[in-house]
DNA sequence: CTCATTTACGTAACCGGTTTACAAAACGAG
DNA sequence: CTCGTTTTGTAAACCGGTTACGTAAATGAG
């Protein structure tokens, strides 16, 4: 039991061969004679000797270690994401080093240089908001190999994995329509992200393939967060136009508006049908349960790292984009609209 | 714009002076003059060095990242921990990497021998449930530094930080009695976790400091899941004792209980009142807005880090414990016990 | 002017693996 | 028995930094 951690060189020293022979008979199979072997295995057992990752990293020029970019781990969204990542890395035999951006561009910046700098062998990356160009060319430059998750940066090269948004968007919508709804409102997140985009884009396609007299009305954007749902509810009651059906892109929106209807006292689904998106919060037990679609997360997080680390080990995966289907989940908050539209009660005490 | 990155003795090349000379330089802070001074940075900024962080962890014996070890980061209550893991280290220039345990020892163990193999400084150990002992020995034999974090696990050196479990049993307890409940209800985590026993005994505290006949009874014990807290619940009800106040130990525990009370048609505070435990799902929704104490979360991963990057420095952090003050957020599940003991409906339709 | 000290660097030895190039031994064919 | 080939093994170069040690020149004190 010495102090020091044993090295290589002093198992190969023990097993009366060179460092070379211990190192390509862990590494390269190399075969060797019973009993040179077990003179190895058991100087190796004999110190406890494991390798040093450093010295290994250095060597070889990789880590085995991805890094996961991501707005907040925190939002639950996000966290049974990083849980998917991490999980099928760990599968792979890889490790995982986190960083949260905290949603500006600045951090995320500076982490992709730490990253870059740092010892991971790729990058999956986690947007939360519209890139205005300037997190494209530090991740193109980046060297390292980089797979975009959830969120759609414009010209960045690589392979990218999506949740199918336009088909999340077209199953409420066709349900919405299905249940005999024809006004529909829309809380979006920022206009300017692609996934926002999408989900308005199927809700209007399913409106067309109805051939109903169905309008998409009531449509806001903003940011995914309660702030923004409430304020979405407020404007939307305020309004008063009068639709009967909502469709809420996000858990968080959802939640800042469901304080609101509540508040304001609109029965959900007598007066107002909602469907939510990405279906992590326990809507089960709101009240009522919500109907959701919901975001095929698991398999997000397994395709992403699996893209990545195929393209690690040389397979051309560039240009590779996956969109994963999304589910109806059919819960209690949609029901026929009511004969005469909502009506506000007040705006606040 | 050579295909090769550049390396520190191109650097020194270009600038016309030493590797050692650069070294020192960026790090050692050694005073040069202006002329070389400059000479280099342009240099560096000429190739667009960055050091090659295998090498630097290799030579230095250290990488500036952490590991953490965490039960399911899908968990919004380890979510959370972890983000505000993540937040400190990075803001100590530190990296994390991420392992989830999944609950099992087999996993933990698994972690744990990866971590120490890996390039990390030091690991911060959050568990969820009893040690059988087999955990202590591989944790204390690794010759990492290592916090142990939210869960105590028994035998282990290093330093440990958790929330004050006791003061939230007693000040959970406490309100209650103050409320005039005189037959308290407690759903535990596992029976043998340092956390759930901490919690039971706060509430004794409280019964024994108010000087009321205050009793505690249907006391259960079981996983930190909603499974666990469907049971309680239906046990609860079906031993129909009479408590008219129940403190439900997590948020996991509590979602199951919900989902029974509510299927049951328990009024929540009329026929019973209820206290949270974390306070991280968003319970101002629920119906009612539950009483919860609240973990400080933030704080206890901050000062995790804190700790964990002072003994890396060399400070001697070795025994500290740390017991993080919780809170008591009122909201509405507490009432007044109503005249008559709760009666249960029916069992199962 | 001399000697001590500081300034400004360079040389080379590490850190601990992987891997290439090559030697010695063993083996088989002719 | 000789020569080529395979097996088994070694020495040393490499990965790209950090740093102990050393030295030459400049500075300053006396």
């Amino acid at each position: 039991m010495s102090d020091k951690v044993a090295r290589l060189a002093d198992v190969a020293r023990t097993a009366q061969v060179s460092v070379a022979t211990v190192s390509r008979y862990l590494n390269n199979q190399l075969q060797l004679p019973d009993d040179t072997a077990t003179r190895i295995r058991q100087a190796i057992a004999q110190h406890g000797y494991q390798p040093n990752p450093h010295a290994r990293s250095l060597s070889l020029g990789r880590s085995e270690t991805l890094g996961l970019v991501v707005p907040d781990i925190a939002n639950p969204y996000f966290a049974r994401l990083a849980a998917a990542v991490e999980r099928e890395a760990a599968r792979q035999g890889y490790g995982l080093t986190l960083c949260a951006s905290l949603n500006t561009q600045e951090r995320e910046r500076e982490y992709l240089a730490r990253l870059s700098r740092t010892a991971v062998d790729g990058i999956i990356f986690v947007s939360n908001h519209a890139d205005d160009g300037s997190l494209r060319d530090p991740i193109n430059s980046s060297n390292r190999r980089i797979v975009i998750l959830d969120e759609d940066i414009a010209g960045v090269r690589g392979s990218k994995v999506f949740s199918d948004n336009e088909q999340g968007g077209y199953l409420a919508g066709r349900h919405m329509i299905e249940m005999g709804h024809r006004q529909i409102a829309f809380f979006g997140g920022p206009e300017a992200m692609r996934s926002t985009q999408a989900r308005l884009a199927g809700v209007r396609r399913a409106i067309e393939e109805s051939g109903e007299p169905a309008e998409l009305r009531d449509i806001y954007f903003g940011s995914y967060s309660p702030e923004h749902g409430r304020a979405c509810a407020e404007r939307f009651l305020s309004s008063g136009l009068g639709a009967t059906a909502l469709l809420v892109t996000s858990d968080e929106i959802m939640i800042g508006a469901l304080e609101i209807f509540r508040r304001e006292g609109v029965r959900v689904p007598d007066q107002l049908s909602l469907i939510g998106f990405d279906d992590i919060a326990p809507f089960v037990l709101f009240d009522p349960p919500l109907t959701s679609i919901r975001q095929p997360v698991e398999a997000m997080g397994r395709r992403a790292v699996d893209l990545l680390i195929r393209g690690l080990k040389g397979e051309d995966v560039d240009g590779v984009v996956e969109h994963l289907p999304v589910e109806l989940v059919l819960r209690q908050s949609v029901a026929r609209p009511p004969r005469e539209a909502i009506t506000r009660k007040t705006k606040r005490p």
